[in-house]
DNA sequence: ATGGTGAATCGG
DNA sequence: CGATTCACCATC
């Protein structure tokens, strides 16, 4: 009899261990698909390893039940991968294996029961007798066609000898047990290759081959090396793609991350037309489940060389990698929430394993990655800065949102059909909702956050938990009717805009507004036949909108986000109106307006000079001030639970604990987190210098405490 | 995750 | 006082 370790996609530590039939022995190897029993379910796992001994151990041993893979599906270095990163992120192996693999190779057999034919009144009585109305009460349980799981039926026949009643049906033919059919490996879809385009007529004469020197020794000598890629989109793309295609003829494994589908479309479109179809893999979960699952299985059948995706495609089964490239590196998208793991982190981790080379690129790297690189010497600059721009200071007289000179240029363009863009990060109509006679300001009853008021759906929303209420008619504090909206929103701004140029075609545009892609591409079709004079919207605006027809855009007030409690948010701010600056670099005649009331801040002081050195510099010295990233680690564990007063009691335990490490410098918090439904969270940071010695403490004592919180690293 | 277990809490 | 809810625990 042999024995197997198999890992089940759960959130546990712990692997298990099955015994394989004498019929099932020559079909089984490491690295394919089981189905095992698991206490009442049966459930995918993944063989780890074979063995020979019955353990030692004292528990009851189940039989594999099927073999679902005729071959391995997990090379041993990609199982080696996960239980790295697993250590890294504290993330279970088994629940990152699930997210690794397309959602259909993970079936769980269901028992579901399916009505054949309902019998007549005539045939239950002959079989059943005085219990026919019972029976016929039960078969009514069918309505449709659907299958009734059993924990369905366990729920609703909630009386004595119900199982073997079911059973009894089944045996009659009325009712017939359904189970999922498993995936099974299928043979590759054809696809229609076509010629592939080999010319590169918008390659410039610009010399890169210094930089690519850099980079292919570091190939050739398959070491882990990473390099900080600084430059334009699109000196970036074209670096990128000329050193892809000397790659590709010798056959160089690519992992390419990008941080959201819109833009990652258009860059498949242009490697295509490089390297042709063939070669070339796409992953990302909106793509059709057959065609995930079919190019996961061309890229684990080495049929691909180059993969491209966003953050779960860092779990791209590839069986080896040579290069990966990161686009926008500091995007925020690169951390899956759940599971909690940081697709740049597992990336580095992956390079490590293959020893491959990283490429993070991105037009204003994060402060932490310029930094780092720096330091090592591994930083490869494209050159070029965008032109400068101009700032007007405003600080809103009059109760306009748009400064009289602003309001100029728009009119302008707005006369000469120039379409206009204008940015600004706050939704709603207006962020505070204040009563003018006693002050009182409408506050979220859960968060004690100011509420957002929002005119249009005329109601005041949290803008931290969700938690929605009536507008306010009248202060609850002193009755007075005198309610005056502060702070204003994108609606606002729309409202505004709608005053002063009535005929003007607007549209408004936030990430929420656009519930499925249909109406966001109606809106870009309507946008680039120059249906739409006036756009405004929210960051999401600058990945999404054809920015070489706009003639004017307009940040408004970017201090509202450096506000904010991040203190990334400089950075964040920086690198959203830099890459806006390059987005309308493409339109000769484009102009970038930055309207603000705090025209000294360093971020836009730093902006004025179209200088990213000036603020990396600046940054990099509040950093060191305040012992923040990149000269400490940062970790923020959340703990989740239903009742306050148990995790409360579990955050402090596990700040006590904590306490007793001197790797650790400084502890904040617990502190409860508002959050979406009523379960509880709490949160902790911790800083420290030596990242992975207090990662690897906090998992020992997470280990004691039975805890499994969110962990989120940033340095 | 998830379903079973025994303790803790609820209502008439 | 039984019924119901809930933390706790093991799962091979």
């Amino acid at each position: 009899m042999a024995y197997v370790e198999v890992i089940l996609p759960l959130p546990l530590k712990k692997t298990f261990i099955y015994s394989v039939s004498e019929e099932l022995n020559p079909a089984i190897k490491a690295g394919v698909r089981v189905l095992v029993p698991f206490r009442s379910r049966k459930l995918t796992g993944f063989v780890l390893k074979i063995e020979k001994e019955k353990p030692k151990e004292e528990f009851q041993i189940k039989p594999v039940l099927q073999i679902l893979d005729e071959n391995p599906i997990l090379a041993p270095n990609f199982v080696d991968f996960i239980f790295k990163l697993s250590q890294t992120s504290l993330v279970a192996p088994g629940e990152l294996l699930k997210a690794a693999l397309p959602p259909s190779f993970w079936v769980e057999e269901k028992g579901g029961y399916k009505l054949v034919q309902k019998p007549k009144k005539d045939e239950i009585k002959e079989k059943f007798g005085q219990k026919t109305e019972a029976v016929e009460k039960v078969l009514n349980l069918w309505s449709g066609k659907k299958a009734l799981s059993w924990s369905y039926l366990k729920k609703k026949l909630d009386f004595r000898g119900w199982p073997s009643l079911i059973q009894r049906l089944e045996a009659l033919g009325w009712i017939r047990k359904e189970t999922k059919i498993y995936f099974k490996r299928k043979r590759m879809e054809v696809i229609s290759s076509a010629p592939a385009q080999l010319q590169l007529t918008f390659f410039s004469e610009r010399n890169y081959q210094p930089h690519f020197d850099l980079i292919e020794k570091a190939l050739e000598k398959k070491e882990f090396k990473y390099f900080l890629l600084i430059g334009s989109k699109s000196r970036r793309e074209e670096f990128f793609l000329s050193l892809l295609k000397k790659r590709a003829q010798v056959s160089s494994k690519i992992l390419i991350l990008w941080p959201e589908i819109a833009s990652l479309t258009c860059f498949l479109e242009r490697l295509t037309n490089l390297l042709g179809p063939k070669r070339i893999a796409c992953l990302h979960s909106d793509l059709p489940l057959r065609k995930r699952e079919s190019d996961w299985v061309r890229i684990f059948q080495d049929e691909v060389d180059v993969v491209v995706g966003t953050r779960s495609a860092v779990f791209a089964p590839l069986p080896r990698i040579d290069l990966i490239y990161i686009e926008e590196e500091a995007d925020e998208a690169y951390v899956h929430p759940s599971p909690a793991y940081d697709a740049r982190l597992a990336a580095k981790l992956r390079a490590q394993q293959d020893k491959a080379v990283v490429l993070l690129a991105s037009s204003a790297p994060a402060v932490s990655s310029f930094f780092h690189a720096k330091n090592q010497g591994l930083i490869i600059d494209l050159g070029h800065s965008p032109r400068k721009l101009n700032i007007l200071v405003y600080s809103g007289e009059n109760s306009k949102i748009l400064s009289p000179e602003l309001q100029g240029m728009i009119e302008a363009r707005f006369l000469s059909r120039e379409p206009v863009a204008l940015l600004i990060n706050r939704r709603g109509y207006a962020s505070i909702l204040v009563c003018l006679r006693c002050g009182q300001i409408a506050l979220c009853p859960k968060c004690r956050r100011a509420l957002t008021f929002y005119a249009r759906k005329d109601k005041l929303v949290c803008p931290q938990c969700g938690f929605k209420d009536k507008r306010w008619l009248r202060c609850p504090e002193c009755q007075s009717q005198v309610i005056s909206p502060r702070g204003y929103g994108l609606e606002a701004v729309e409202e505004e805009i709608n005053r002063l140029w009535p005929q003007a075609r607007i549209r408004s545009f936030e990430a929420e507004s656009f519930r499925g892609k249909k109406q966001l591409a109606t809106f870009l079709k309507e946008f680039r036949s120059g249906q739409i004079d006036i756009v405004l919207g929210t960051q999401f605006l600058l990945s999404h909108l054809d920015w070489k027809k706009v003639s004017l855009a307009a940040v408004l007030h970017p201090e509202m986000m450096l506000a904010q409690p991040d203190f990334r948010a400089g950075e964040k701010v920086f690198s959203l109106v830099w890459r806006l600056q390059e987005e309308m670099e493409k339109n000769r005649q484009g102009e970038v307006i930055i309207q603000t009331a705090c025209p000294e801040n360093y971020v836009l002081q730093a902006l004025a000079k179209a200088d990213y050195l000036e603020l990396v510099s600046t940054e990099l010295r509040f950093r060191r001030l305040l012992n923040l990233p990149p000269y400490r680690s940062l970790i923020r564990i959340i703990l989740t639970g239903r009742s306050r007063r148990e995790l409360a009691r579990q955050a402090r335990e596990l700040k006590k604990r904590l306490d007793e490490f001197q790797e650790i410098e400084e502890i904040l918090g617990p502190v409860f987190l508002p959050t979406r439904k009523g379960k509880g969270e709490i949160q902790i940071w911790l800083k420290g210098k030596k990242k992975e010695e207090i990662i690897h403490f906090i998992s020992l004592i997470l280990n004691k405490m039975n805890l499994s919180p969110f962990l989120e690293i940033i340095d």
